[in-house]
DNA sequence: CACACTTACGATATTCGTAAGGATT
DNA sequence: AATCCTTACGAATATCGTAAGTGTG
């Protein structure tokens, strides 16, 4: 005869050791014991040996029995523990968590949400590439990456967005700058003073050109900085001001310095969860996404 | 949905891994492609998560599925690797063999039967234990040794003895003792000569005392010695005459003997093999006696 | 539209439980 | 005579293969 040998045929087989009877042993595996006797025989006949000699008083080991009863306990409890392990994945309290964001999302929102998920999923290890908006949204693409946090990208096929919290842009100015009394701010104000603007490939540097655009307004930009560490020493050193959105503030490196909100128009950038699509995430990783999302509402 | 899974659902989900595709995968592993396409949504069904992210076009692990890769890949090994070993337990190729024997088995028969033995079977390990004729009854009934190779015990319920080879007793004397020159020599003799005799446990004891009464003499023994080395060196001292069987001659330890066979009665001691019943032996042991049985015959 | 996975369904094989049988103490 | 394992048989379950369906590139 032929079978193929489970889990389940060796956890018989133990159950026999381990009670000292079939019929014991039946009970303990659920089982008719005429059931258990069979899988016993049909392990024998597999091996063509027998496993156990047998009377109906008297149960021992044969040569053969002896030398699995060691294997079969190994591999019976190398599944179980390397199930409990995949369980565990499973359940979110193991893993690891790749997520690419944006510098002002790693400064603000992130680090809350790591450490209100590290309380309850202590396993799970969460590694942080930051980033500009290109290159998170590449490393999602890649597959370098489980999470984006970004702003919303341009429409692709393979990359699927959800906006956890709109961050307003704002100016930025000295706190002893005229300016800083006033509020809300309309954009028009760039036409007055020295603008310092951020890298042309930014997210930011888009978005306040389009805002210039909807006011109306034609700003040449004093200075193009790659960093808002840059900008907000900049402002900060009496050069101009900037528009940022309020999230980057503490990004700046200055102090000293003001926010205040911008109208005409309102603007806000979306920031959000980017993955790609057909891809399913991590246990942990959806159980990221769900703390990600509560603590930006609460933001 | 519950399942419990085997190696056959983890060697499916390897092969999918490896072949990148659920056809060729079905072909590897001879199954139709919805069977094995059902084996993995079972599998996915039972751990509540997708192992695949695939479309008619692609196919890619998902975390659980590359949690899981690493998981399967060893616990198939682990049980091929686990169930080749047993084979060769079960081929006779690994194992221990526990033998327990008479002094003059060991010195004579067992040394050519274990080099027999061991050059098929070089993995087997044959452990000796040399005792009289009662420790090697004790020995097997106890289940401290598989085989006995031991004179034929008085029936026991639980003993089973095989017949190897018939031992012949004959006089021993010195060899330029006149005695040594004719032959056959009637057991007789020793009524005209000093007779130094065995233990009265012994076995060989038993078998003289049986001999004497059969040919009608009375016979006082000189000397009673518990080692066949000591009767050997005493009858090279000239203190006297014995009767062994043929294949303890080399335990005597002296050199300058003669034997010759004794008639009236022609005695044989019968040495064999002896189990315990309702006791399997293991693959390496049956195999040994009959290795055992085939030096026997060419002794 | 061609290819690859999924669903549907009937057939086969395996495993189970109940009931009866056999052996040992 | 009591207990424990084995055998017999019908039922439930699981697994399989063929064929039709669906979706993607």
């Amino acid at each position: 005869m032929r079978i193929d040998f489970t889990p389940h045929h060796l956890a018989i087989f133990l159950a026999v050791i381990r009670t000292g009877s079939f019929s014991r042993a039946a009970v303990e595996c659920g089982l008719s014991q005429p059931a258990l006797s069979r899988t016993i025989q049909a392990i024998e006949d597999a091996l063509g040996q027998r496993l156990f000699d047998r009377t109906t008083r008297h149960l021992d080991l044969t040569p053969t029995g002896r030398e699995l009863h060691p294997i079969a306990e190994r591999l019976v409890t190398e599944f179980d523990s390397a199930f409990d392990e995949l369980a565990e994945f499973i359940a979110g309290r193991r893993g690891r968590i790749v997520v690419a964001a944006l510098p002002s999302v790693c400064a603000v929102l992130l680090p809350r949400a790591i450490a209100a998920f590290r309380a309850d999923h202590p396993g799970v290890d969460v590694l942080i590439r930051d980033g500009l908006a290109g290159s998170v949204a590449d490393a999602i693409t890649g597959g370098r990456a489980d999470l984006g946090l970004t702003v919303r990208p341009l429409p692709e096929a393979h990359l699927s967005y959800r906006t956890l919290l709109a961050d307003e842009f704002g100016l930025v100015c000295r706190a002893d700058d005229p300016l800083a009394g006033s509020t809300p701010i309309p954009w028009a104000v760039f036409g007055t003073r020295n603008f310092i603007a951020m890298h042309p490939t930014s997210s930011v540097r888009a978005m306040t050109d389009a805002a210039f655009l909807q006011a109306g307004i034609a700003v040449r930009p004093l200075y193009e900085c790659a960093f808002l560490g840059t900008t907000g020493n900049l402002v900060a050193a009496g050069l101009g001001i900037t528009a940022l959105p309020r999230l980057t503030l503490p990004l700046t490196g200055a102090g000293g310095l003001a926010w205040r909100p911008l109208v005409e128009p309102s603007l806000q950038r979306a920031l959000g969860v980017l993955t790609r699509v057909g891809r399913t995430l991590s246990p942990a990783a959806s159980q990221f996404v769900a703390v990600l999302a509560s603590v930006a509402a609460s933001a």
